[in-house]
DNA sequence: CTATGTGAATAGCTTCACAGCG
DNA sequence: CGCTGTGAAGCTATTCACATAG
């Protein structure tokens, strides 16, 4: 779990950088984070010794370090599939600022869209995807298609060598041997996030049937889950 | 935390519904989460009694719970603020399907899109924002702007009354009092997914400086992280 | 006999407190 | 002294094991 704070520490230390701030500490980067300092020490520990005690971090140092042990110091080729909206969105996103990913192939099933151009990679028909991935030997991919084409995709991932997979497709699919899957799924996040907002009227009317009333999961929400949390 | 899985079981169980399955029983919601019953038993009993000893969940009743608890079973309203393509997608998104969350009004600074038209909806000057959501009694937005515009962007949302917000700006602004901030960050994603893909050839070769050799800290990831993971 | 609901045990992660080193 | 690195303590979340109800 330590590996996914890591890009945060990242982002804190260019900022750094760009200040031309030489040394850091746990506690400065915590400001920064929002993190505790304690934690960030001892994740940093996990890794290395990357500190100096009674000094602090060189900053370019552990931007580094921290970039050699995500692997981002050369630049991560990705693949796209699905050039809709949203794989759209993403290809222009990892093409402006360079936070050592970048999308260098994208798929799409539709012709339409095959032959065109963004951010200035020619979308590919999708099945000239696992021999062009084994090729190039690229060895990660942003899914961003519908739910329904997403176990297909990522089955092809697999067979073209892909170890890491971004899924944006509204699916829970679980990875083949060999390659790790990171989830983001909108639906979910807005559908929790609807939890923490109070609704229209919040009254207490019961809903039809014999399901439990509004009132009483309204109730064990409003104890249980609001005091701990925010 | 057993809140952010209700989502998860919410999809399974329209799956069901949609094959007319009337009874569930946690077993076969774990094998269509991937989550174990035990846990899934746990998160449902938290919020109520929802099951018969013996029989197991009446889908559409535990359906409707869940959408209780979470205030989906009517529509959340929600703004977006931002219209470029990954706004655009998401507005689109949430007018396919009705996961009961629905962008039913877009803002962005950018004259030149607003005025126009994505999944019906008009898109309005930033400016109207907080009138617009106040009046409209909006609770809930979708953040999708540059990330030097997202910090001034969520104090107008908590100004006009906003309680939950879903950021997409790749900066870690912490929430205003009364309001909840779900962050989806495809940069952190990206990065710390790279950790789990090899690099290209997977040399043992020292970086320039004093800093911890790549060999070292690759060692430490194959030793330490690999084996529990995935 | 089936499958939920739940205290107890366990595992994983975070915070504390301080030893260690510059 | 200052700040890192780290064992120990504390906490949260998950898994186990079983009592409970149909």
């Amino acid at each position: 779990m330590a590996v996914r704070r890591l890009p945060i520490y990242l982002r804190a230390l260019h900022e750094l950088l760009d200040e031309d701030v030489q040394i850091v500490s746990s506690h400065e980067l915590a400001e920064r984070t929002g993190l505790s300092p304690e934690q960030i020490r001892k994740d940093l520990a996990y890794f290395g010794a990357f500190g100096r005690r009674g000094v602090g971090y060189e900053t370019r140092i552990l931007a580094s370090a921290i970039r050699d042990i995500l692997g981002l110091n050369r630049e991560l080729r990705v693949a796209l599939v699905g050039a809709g909206n949203l794989g759209t969105a993403l290809a222009r996103y990892t093409a402006d600022r360079h936070h050592g990913v970048r999308v260098v192939a994208i798929f799409d099933s539709d012709p339409h869209k095959v032959g065109t151009r963004i951010a200035g990679v020619v979308v590919q028909p999708l099945d000239q995807m696992v021999d062009t991935l084994r090729q190039r030997q690229i060895r990660m991919a942003i899914v961003a298609v519908p739910a329904t084409q997403a176990r297909r995709v990522i089955d092809m991932l697999a067979e073209a060598g892909v170890q890491g997979v971004l899924n944006f497709a509204p699916t829970k699919v679980r990875a083949p041997r060999g390659m790790r899957i990171h989830h983001v799924d909108v639906t979910l996040e807005l559908q929790s996030l609807a939890f923490w907002v109070t609704a229209e009227g919040e009254v207490s009317g019961s809903s039809s049937g014999g399901e439990p009333s509004s009132w009483q999961v309204r109730q064990c929400r409003a104890e249980k889950e609001y005091p701990p949390r925010q």
